[in-house]
RNA sequence: CGGGAUGUGGCGCAGCUUGGUUCAGCGCGCGUGCCUUGGGAGCACGAGGCCGGGGGUUCAAGUCCCCCCAUCCCGACCA
């Protein structure tokens, strides 16, 4: 193929919009083009890569078994009645209604309609186990569309859903689907980590996340540097290890003046006690009401922790009128003592012996507080949000923390779904049991991002062998000369015959120019015509390591070959 | 959804404070010609903009006021 045939906008300039590395540089090197907020059109270049992603992912669902169909995108309300998400899932939730003023909505994920599918066809222990995928659109109103392809509210995603006879069925399942993440996330060249994750808005039991380590991330991960444990999870999910302090011994209960004292640092200063004292109480607003929510004043809140402990819908910080209604004073002087607020007590508030809490009072605290005696206690909760340097919950190590990119996400559904959709199947003594489902997801068109966001430099993207665009661009310096562009020729007939997928840059371009798109759209290999052409050489250039290496047109091939295998 | 900001040829921006003859302009890109050909060359000519939309104020509005829309960035959700 052609550069001058292609369309292959490249851009000189930085579009204004674009913040982090691979938004940019996908917008400059020409792979997309912003539609509207959170939605793109995928240019050649681009379409290219999604569908090298694409076989690879179908390659590893395959292999486990995995059979592709295609589920459609818009989807009736009433399945999604009958899970009982067409609430739960929120305005993320694109609603559409037909001429008849039916509901229907753009399908954001595919489980209702899956399940209700094999509910239909599916009757026998017979047919279990059974992996249906498919690779499509999906649409979701996210709050904030951003960073580019990251975040999008149409984007493509490859879902599989299993349908198992029991749990033991599903537990070979999940290895499955683990496993063949490992592998698509590994050929595609990318530098990951799977951690223990919570199940949002799917639901389920148990969960891995698969994270592209980036610093661009948006997830949050701690891990455990000790190899042999292993922990890793996402910041939501994560525990650390339980460490009780009492803070000192039991005594009565004191009130205390601390005027206009109402941040941690500005009461543990003024009263000269340990942060890890102190409580903090938060009031949270939910679809039921107020809550208050207990941590030691050294701890951050884990609002997914609180959310599940809860089971609530929504879950935000009351605004300052509400907090002063139910504590009776401003904000900063709250505390669980005669608070009429169900309490949420983080099992490290629990322990305490003598802590100091707000009085529900301006410019007062209360010292010695001990709970169960002042306040009421029941039940405790692990709502801490985890911090690097906090004891590993297995072996107690520091643990460390670094961000990343979530690409895919495998899920334990249960019978959540098969319930409450019907999916029912005979087992061999003729009696009804629900199937036990599992899921997981990969985000194709943000796998692509995340791999630009790994591999990239201040020139350009730096494609992976696996998913990049073209192997390799054949480049003739000067396309006026004659041999050097004969040369060009020929090297990309022969690349071309060995099966490497190479593009030659025929364009009218100065050099520079040529040089320059070279790196940004991040072909693997360049291969360049110029001067040496004369001698019968043409020069192989790495665009990862850099290494050029002059070879006679004859061995190009080989040389090219070489650099892709590296 | 709160907070902040921005909308001017394809892209990046200036002009707005102090309304009006530098008000529609600059750089890049684009077209044609010449020239050049190992890292985004040079010269010449040229095409391209209801200044985000609507409403006001005024003799006069990119410029001032109001409303709307869109986009981006920071916080609560997710592949």
């Amino acid at each position: 193929m052609r550069v001058s045939e292609l369309l292959i906008p490249t851009l000189r300039e930085v579009p204004a919009e674009a913040e982090v590395a691979s938004h940019r540089l996908l917008l400059r090197a020409g792979f997309i083009r912003k539609v509207a907020a959170g939605i793109y059109t995928y240019l050649p270049l681009a379409q290219r890569v999604l569908m090298k992603i694409k076989a690879i992912v179908r390659e590893e669902m395959n292999r486990i078994g995995g059979q592709e169909i295609l589920l459609p995108i818009i989807q009736p309300a009433e399945l999604w009645h009958q899970s009982g998400r067409w609430n739960v899932y929120g305005p993320e939730l694109f609603r559409l209604q037909d001429r008849h003023k039916r509901d229907f909505c753009l399908g954001p994920t595919h489980e209702e309609i899956v399940t209700a599918l094999v509910a239909a066809e599916v009757r026998s222990y017979k047919q279990l186990p059974l992996l249906l995928y498919q690779i499509q659109n999906k649409y979701r109103d996210e709050r904030r569309p951003r960073f580019g392809l990251l975040r999008g509210r149409e984007f493509v995603m490859k879902d599989l859903y299993s349908f198992d006879r029991d749990e033991e069925g599903l537990d070979r399942s999940y290895q499955k689907m683990f496993e063949a993440y490992t592998r698509v996330f590994s050929r595609m060249g990318l530098r990951f980590r799977a951690v223990e994750a919570d199940t949002g808005a799917i639901g389920g039991s148990v969960s891995h996340e698969f994270m592209v380590l980036a610093d661009s991330g948006e997830a949050v991960i701690v891990y455990c540097p000790d190899e042999a444990c292993g922990y890793a999870a996402n910041v939501e999910k994560a525990e650390s290890m339980f460490v009780p302090e009492t803070g000192g011994e039991e005594a009565p209960l004191e009130m205390v003046a601390t005027p206009g004292m109402r941040t941690v640092e500005e009461v543990i200063g003024f009263l000269g006690v340990p942060a890890k004292r102190l409580v903090k109480t938060l009031l949270y607003r939910t679809e039921r009401g107020l809550v208050a929510a207990l941590v030691r004043g050294d701890r951050e809140v884990n609002e997914v922790k609180l959310q599940n402990h809860l089971d609530v819908l929504t879950l935000e910080l009351a605004d300052e009128a509400a907090i002063e209604a139910a504590t009776g004073a401003p904000v900063g002087f709250s505390g669980p003592v005669g608070l009429k607020v169900p309490l949420v007590v983080d099992r490290e508030v629990a322990a305490l012996k003598a802590a100091v809490t707000g009085a529900n009072k301006a410019d007062a605290h209360f010292v010695n507080v001990c709970p169960g005696r002042d306040f009421p206690v029941t039940g405790t909760a692990d709502i801490r949000l985890v911090a690097a340097g906090d004891p590993c919950a297995r072996c107690g190590k520091p643990l460390a923390e670094v961000r990343g990119i979530e690409v895919g996400q495998v899920f334990k559904l249960g019978e959540k779904y098969s319930r409450v959709m019907e999916a029912f199947y005979l087992d061999e003594q003729g009696i009804q049991r629900p199937m036990v489902m599992g899921t997981c997801g990969i985000g194709i068109t943000r796998a692509m991002a995340a791999a630009v966001e790994q591999h990239h430099d201040a020139d350009g993207i730096i494609w992976p062998v696996s998913i990049a665009p073209f192997h390799a661009v054949v480049l003739p310096v000067n396309v006026q000369d004659a041999e050097q562009a004969a040369a060009a020729g020929r090297v990309q007939q022969a690349l071309a015959a060995a099966g490497v997928e190479a593009v030659l840059d025929d364009r009218a371009e100065r050099p520079g120019v040529k040089f320059k798109d070279a790196d940004l759209v991040g072909y693997p290999v360049r291969v360049t015509a110029g001067r040496h052409v004369a001698e019968g050489m043409v020069e192989v250039h790495n665009r990862r390591t850099r290494e050029s290496a002059l070879v006679p047109e004859e061995e190009a091939v080989t040389a090219v070959k070489k650099f892709l295998e590296a």
